[in-house]
DNA sequence: CGGCATTGATACCGCGCGGGTATCCATCGC
DNA sequence: GCGATGGATACCCGCGCGGTATCAATGCCG
C-alpha cells in the first residue's frame, strides 16, 4: 500500500464525495475514482458503498480511515524528524516542546532554565497550541516533547513522566460574591447564575452545544471572565499569571490535575533524554 | 514520501550494501541507487555516506531508519487490520491475542473462558510468540491485543491495564539441594555452580555473551533445566504447568512481575473493548 | 412523468518515472 | 599494477498516473 493511495482514500473517506476530495488533493476526479477502485482491488476489500449519488464507508473502510490516518502521521513524522536531524548536525534547532497556550507557565520557565544550564543542552523551540492538538503534534513529528495535563489530555500511545499534581481553582471576575470565601466546592460553582461554563473546541474541531461562549485559548478565556460572561475551573498554578481584574478561589473537591512530560515512544534522542531527566529532577 | 522509498531506504540502511539490499528487494542495483539519491534530493538531506567501497548512515539516516520502520509498521497495520475487518463482516475471525509461549497459561485460559461466555463475544485467535516480539506484533497489525509481563516487556507506546502481580520462583532440576528450602533470596541463586543463567534473544535477534545456553522458548528452557544445564527465575504462576522433573522455590526478594493486557492506542473495536473489560474484571 | 443537474464510472491518450541492461569509475587486496 | 568489488551513470522500454471527454444512474423540479 503506497502513501499516495492512503492519502487519496483518507481524503475521500473524510469528504464522502469524490469531487470535493479530488479538489482537495489537487487532481481530477476520474484518476481518484480509479485509484480507490484499484486500492479496493488490491486489498480485496470493499471500502466504500457507492450509490451513484452518495458515498458511505463500509466497516473495513472505517478501519482503514483510522489506521490510515495513523500511518500517514507516522510517515509525516519520519519526514519531519529526518529533516530536523539533518539541520541539527549543521547547527541550530534542537527540540520542539509543545504545550497548551497559557498553561504551566512557571513550570515551563523553570524547566527551560534548568535545561539550558545543562552542559550539552541544545536549543529548545517552544510551540503553543490549542487544546487537544499536542498529541497529534507528537505523532506527526511537528513536536518532540509535550507538557500535558491529566486527566484533560490523553497520554494514550505516548511515554510520559509525572512532574507534579495540583488542585484547581475557580477563576471569577474580581468582586464576584464567591471571591469573599477562601474555598468553595464543585457544587457551589457548577451552575453560577450568568456565568455559564465556556465551550472548548473538541478534538474534531467542533464546539459542544450550550449557553456558554466559545473559547479557543486562555487569553480569550480570561477576557471573557473579566467581562463576566463565563467562569472557569483551572489548575491553581494559573494564579501566578492571573490578570488584576480576575480572582481565583480554591475548589477543594475538584479533581487534581497532573502535569506530565510526554514524548513519542520510540525516541532515541540524547537531547530529549537529557530534557526529560532535567524535568523529573525539578 | 512514498512507502516504496521508505522500504528501499530501510533495506539499504539495514544491509549497508546496495547490492544485497537490491537483491532482498527483488530489484536491480541501479534503480535502487537512483531511488535513494532521489529520496535524499527530495528531503534535501544526506542519509548515507558512500565511499564507493563502504556505506554508512548519517545522523539523519539513523533517524529515518528508526522512524521509517515505525511508519512502515503503521502502514502494514492499516493493511492487515483493514483486511481482517472485511472478513469480520462475513463471519469468522475476531481478535488476535498474542502472548509469550508458555506464560500465564491459566490466566489466559480463564480470560478466554470468561470472554467466550459474554453475550456478543467474537472468536479469539491465540498467537504465541518469542520474547519481545509482542510489541512489534501489535504495532504492525498482526495482533490486536497482548498479554505482557512487566518489567520484562516494555509497554511503551501501548495502552494497557494491569491484571495481576505475582512473585517469582527459581526453577531447578528436581533434587537440587536448594529445593529442600521453602524460600531463597536472589543472592542464593545469582551464581549457582553449574547452572549459569540462560541467555535469551534480545530485541535485535542476537544473544548476549555468557556461559549459559541460548534459549528461545519455555519448552527449551524447561528441558535444559531438567538436564541441569541452567536454572531460571520465573513468575510463580509457572508452577501450575511445571514438568514433574523440575522444582520451584520462591525467591522472596525478586522483583514482582505484573501481567498486563495491552493493545495499540487507537483501537476503536467494540470486541476489543469487551475483551479488556472482561480481563480487568477477572 | 420528462428534462436537467449532480456525481461517480468508463474510455482513451500522453508522458513521466520506475525498472532493466550495459558500462564506467573509484577503491581495496594481492 | 591488475583484477575484483561496489556504487554511479547512461540509456531504453513499458507501465501507470493524471488529464479530458463522455457515459450512466439517481434525485429534483415543474
Amino acid at each position: 500500500m503506497e502513501t499516495r493511495e492512503l492519502r487519496y482514500f483518507v481524503a475521500v473517506a473524510e469528504e464522502l464525495h469524490f469531487g470535493r476530495a479530488a479538489q482537495r488533493l489537487g487532481i481530477a476526479q476520474p484518476p481518484l475514482s480509479r485509484a480507490i477502485a484499484q486500492l479496493e482491488r488490491r486489498l480485496g476489500v470493499a471500502l466504500l458503498e457507492r450509490t451513484s449519488r452518495t458515498v458511505a464507508l463500509t466497516r473495513a473502510g472505517s478501519v482503514l480511515l483510522i489506521e490510515g490516518r495513523a500511518a500517514l502521521d507516522a510517515v509525516d513524522a519520519a519526514d519531519r524528524r529526518t529533516r530536523r536531524a539533518a539541520l541539527a548536525t549543521t547547527g541550530h534547532p534542537g527540540l520542539v516542546l509543545v504545550t497548551k497556550a497559557g498553561a504551566s507557565g512557571e513550570l515551563l520557565a523553570k524547566l527551560l532554565d534548568a535545561y539550558a544550564s545543562e552542559p550539552d543542552a541544545v536549543p529548545v523551540d517552544v510551540l503553543l497550541c490549542g487544546i487537544g492538538e499536542q498529541e497529534r503534534m507528537l505523532r506527526d513529528g511537528r513536536a518532540d516533547v509535550a507538557l500535558l495535563h491529566r486527566p484533560f489530555d490523553s497520554t494514550v500511545g505516548l511515554d510520559c513522566e509525572e512532574l507534579r499534581t495540583e488542585g484547581q481553582v475557580v477563576v471569577l471576575p474580581a468582586g464576584h460574591p464567591l471571591t469573599a470565601q477562601d474555598e468553595v466546592r464543585m457544587a457551589d460553582v457548577a451552575e453560577l447564575p450568568g456565568l455559564p461554563p465556556p465551550r472548548r473546541r473538541g478534538p474534531d474541531g467542533t464546539y459542544p452545544d450550550g449557553p456558554g461562549p466559545e473559547v479557543r485559548d486562555t487569553t480569550q478565556l480570561y477576557q471573557l471572565i473579566a467581562l463576566s460572561r463565563t467562569s472557569a475551573i483551572l489548575p491553581e498554578s494559573c494564579r501566578a499569571d492571573l490578570r488584576h481584574d480576575l480572582a481565583a478561589v480554591p475548589v477543594v473537591d475538584a479533581p487534581r490535575v497532573t502535569t506530565v512530560i510526554a514524548w513519542p515512544p520510540h525516541s532515541r534522542s540524547l537531547a530529549l533524554a537529557a530534557l526529560i531527566r532535567t524535568a523529573t529532577r525539578l
